[in-house]
DNA sequence: TAGGCAGCAACA
DNA sequence: GTTGCTGCCTAA
């Protein structure tokens, strides 16, 4: 027999099968899907089985066998396998780094070079001796210098030590040790009648196990609660009173106890409507993709959780997308509320042993729901009923680096792949989403009544130009003041956006306006306050914050703040006694710490909530009846062709925190533009007014939905090499694409050095997929061939998320 | 002429 | 991604 393997190397010159000869004790365990482990050159690698046959082209030389079977159980199904291949098709990258991509990194393996002393009484020098220490043998750091590598070689080849590899699984089964007692009850008198005087830990420990009547107890519970040592309990278990045992235990993030269980609650004629169109669909087992437009409170997440009810009452498993900054304990209670421990989060607060005891449930179908963030929507599930993406307009559902997926195009491969319907909902969806479902590619269903909540709140736009010709310099308006004051009069909360997407803090001197940049970046360095230093976000570089300007040799350096802090101190002098928590990237940095700023805020353990965009999401809080924006219209003037719709979005969903309850709510937007559409729409919570307006620019544009956008990055040391290879690869792009496909560049990207590489930049603009799919594989081939291996890098990227 | 080192193909 | 081979250069 002959495996098809894909080994675990990610380059594109190993990225695809190589045959194994299956030895004959293997071949009746050896699976589509498990992990080898095999020889590759003169290596041992891990590798995924990807198919099974009788006959090989390979050369009878070259033929070797694999070397051990790892999983008794495949880890892969055949789904994931083909949609691995699907995606590396689709979106450029490789097969091996989607079928890692599936697998918790608890089942990564990693390999480790360790060097091991052979004849130690031929080892003379002192340094390397001292590299051993007391053992024979060392792990080979990946840091090591030149030098001593060479010298390790040169002892190596005299065979006084040698080189081997070692491959290593990060994180294990978890497993507790019991203490299994004895069916045979007798044994237990016997044992007893048998003690010598003098071993009263023993009479004890055995009365007690008497008094308890369990046949199997954690032996934790026995020496942390009961105080009793494992000497004890080894005595009597050689006694014969029972064995002690190992049991594979889950590492639980969610504690179901605590969680009261709910009821369906009744839903509205609308909500009825629209969950009737998804069953029906459901039990046609018809692959179709619904677009539920619902606004901020109208019951979305009702008709998710009733469907997904159904879906496992027929026996069917369900997968429920929420974006990682939504996924809060609030919202997770919901699904659990419902579906108790048949319930599987995915996100990334957990740790790495958490997600592997995740995702091994799912994979056994111990659970039948798996709420997460991006990537749970690789759950694998066998038989999946139903698929949701909440809040479907979110970019943070398309992955930035290899493989650059989108969720929501995962979403409905797998729904043609189990015959079942997607749910893509959001309140204000993507245009893209919203096109296709009026072209009727996507099937729109609309929720347009709040059940429980007031109606949306009013919006009152500031103009903050006429706050400045009035002479108000502060960066709040009169207006906005007051309202706060009206608020805290009446013991209610504000919340305060600061709409400043993508600036975090940066160090500048005062004299000469340096502005720290990373030396191997155009990128300007975030200072971190908690340690006085500053990072580059694109490479490792760090350093401490200079005490003196390295251009100008002034000590006036200042820190520039997401602007959070000096709006703080703003606040502090006009309301002196009102609390206040900020949230943005200072105060988030820590795990966990944006949920429990949101907790504190909830508990009224402040009256103000001034955050950056990552506030808009989360819990909504009864008290909370003022949200103002502070600056409306910053995020409309960075070049994107989505700034507008990213901007009405988030206007959207702030306005929709205010007054969700009983109380009534009021938005205001401060802006020096109150003229935009993006703004006036939302003032007038009209997602289809926006729509058509910013519609009519995309086409304008030639933006999408109406093309397809394309970017290719090229990139070298050299910034002649490189701007020469993007100048050939455009004109070739040119010659070879046809008309309709509209090729602008090269240009030098936003980010013009990006790890001491210079980059260029190429984007396109497509109406059919064929147009372009055969060329840019073609493009990558000769860059694979030809260019690869001198140094310079091509990044294709399909629908970026942003342009940069 | 041995030793060293960069460049490169092969990995089943 | 690694490895070991090849051919060229350099120091003795
Ligand atoms: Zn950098
Ligand atoms: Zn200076």
């Amino acid at each position: 027999m002959i495996a098809e393997v894909i080994v675990d190397i990610a380059t594109s010159a190993i990225d695809r099968k190589f045959d194994y000869l299956v030895p004959e004790r293997y071949t009746s365990v050896v699976q589509v899907g498990s992990r080898v482990k095999v020889p590759f050159g003169p290596r041992e690698i891990m590798g995924f089985i990807v198919g099974l046959k009788e006959e090989t082209d390979v050369d009878i030389q070259k033929q070797k066998e694999l070397m051990d079977v790892v999983d008794l159980h495949p880890l892969l199904t055949t789904e994931m396998m083909e949609l691995a291949k699907w995606v590396k098709q689709d979106t450029l990258c490789l097969e091996i780094d989607v079928l890692q991509m599936m697998l918790p990194a608890a089942l990564r393996s990693t390999y480790e070079k360790v060097v091991v002393l052979e004849k130690p009484d031929l080892i003379k020098d002192e340094e390397l001796i001292a590299l051993f220490g007391s053992k024979n043998f060392f792990v080979l750091p990946k840091d090591i210098d030149s030098t001593t590598v060479k010298k390790l070689k040169r002892l190596a080849d005299e065979g006084i030590l040698s080189f081997e590899t070692v491959m290593k699984q990060k994180t294990a089964v978890k497993k507790i040790a019991y203490l299994e007692l004895s069916q045979d009850t007798t044994i237990f008198q016997q044992v007893k009648e048998a003690l010598t005087a003098n071993a009263k830990k023993q009479l004890a420990l055995l009365d007690k196990l008497a008094s308890e009547n369990r046949t199997s107890i954690a032996m934790k519970e026995i020496t942390n609660e009961w105080g009793f040592t494992k000497a004890v309990v080894d005595q009597l278990v050689q006694k014969g009173i029972g064995t002690i045992t190992e049991k594979e235990v889950y590492r639980e993030p969610v504690d179901f106890q605590s969680v009261e269980k709910k009821s369906p609650l009744q839903m509205t004629e609308e909500q009825q409507i629209a969950y009737e169109k998804v069953l029906h669909s459901f039990e046609q087992h018809r692959a179709e993709t619904f677009l539920l437009h619902g606004i901020t409170g109208s019951g979305k997440t009702e008709i998710y959780l009733q469907m997904i009810a159904h879906a496992l009452s027929v026996g069917k498993q369900a997968i429920m997308l929420v974006p990682e900054i939504a996924l809060t304990p609030q919202m997770t209670e919901r699904f659990v509320e419902r579906f108790g421990s048949q319930v599987a989060v995915l996100h990334s607060g957990l740790s790495a042993g958490e997600k592997y005891d995740q995702w091994r449930k799912i994979h056994r179908s111990e659970v039948k729901v798996v709420v997460g963030a991006r990537s749970a929507i690789f759950a694998p599930f066998e038989n999946v009923g139903v698929i949701i993406m909440d809040e479907e307009h979110e970019s943070t559902y398309k992955q930035e680096d290899s493989p650059r997926y989108h969720a929501r195009d995962i979403a409905i491969w797998r729904s043609e792949y189990h015959n079942c319907p997607v749910i893509l909902g959001s309140a204000t969806p993507s245009l893209e989403s919203f096109a296709r479902a009026q072209k009727g590619v996507y099937t729109l269903l609309t929720l347009v009544n709040r059940p429980k909540s007031q109606p949306l709140p009013p919006v009152q736009i500031v103009d903050m130009r006429e706050e400045m010709k009035k002479g108000n310099r502060s960066v709040f308006s009169i207006d906005l003041v007051e309202a706060m004051r009206n608020r805290f009069s009446r013991n209610e909360q504000v919340v305060l956006l600061l709409n400043k997407r993508g600036y975090s803090s940066f160090v500048l001197c005062r004299d000469c306006g340096t502005v720290m940049n990373c030396p191997s970046c155009d990128i300007s360095l975030t200072y971190h306050r908690a340690n006085e230093r500053m990072k580059c976000h694109y490479c490792a570089y760090e350093n401490p914050v200079p005490t003196s300007c390295p251009s100008c040799q002034s000590d006036h350096i200042r820190f520039f703040g997401s602007g959070t802090q000096k709006i703080e101190e703003e606040i502090a002098k006009l309301f002196p006694a009102e609390k206040m928590l900020r949230m943005d990237v200072d105060t988030t940095r820590k795990k966990g710490a944006h949920a429990s700023i949101l907790q504190a805020f909830g508990n009224q353990e402040a009256s103000i909530l001034l955050g950056t965009q990552m506030i808009a999401k989360g819990l909504d809080f009864p008290n909370v009846t003022l949200v103002g924006v502070l600056s409306a219209d910053t995020a409309l003037f960075v070049p994107d062709f989505r700034a507008a719709e990213k901007t009405f979005q988030l206007l959207a969903q702030v306005s929709g925190r205010a007054g969700r309850h009983d109380k009534e709510g009021n938005v205001i937007l401060q802006t020096y533009s109150p003229e935009h559409y993006a703004i006036q729409f939302s003032k007038a919570h009209d997602y289809q007014g926006f729509y058509r307006q910013e519609m009519f620019y995309r086409h304008e544009g030639k933006y999408p939905p109406y093309t397809f956008i394309g970017s290719i990055i090229f990139s070298h040391e050299d910034l002649l090499s490189v701007s020469d290879y993007a100048m050939k690869s455009v004109q070739w792009l040119r010659e070879n694409l046809p008309d309709s496909v509209e090729v602008i560049g090269p240009s030098i990207a936003s980010i013009s050095r990006l790890q001491n590489r210079y980059r260029y930049q190429c984007l396109l603009k497509y109406r059919k997929d064929e147009d372009v799919g055969h060329l840019l594989h073609q493009l990558q081939n000769v860059y694979k061939t030809h260019y690869m291996k001198n140094g310079y890098h091509l990044s294709i990227t399909k629908n970026p998320s942003v342009l940069m």
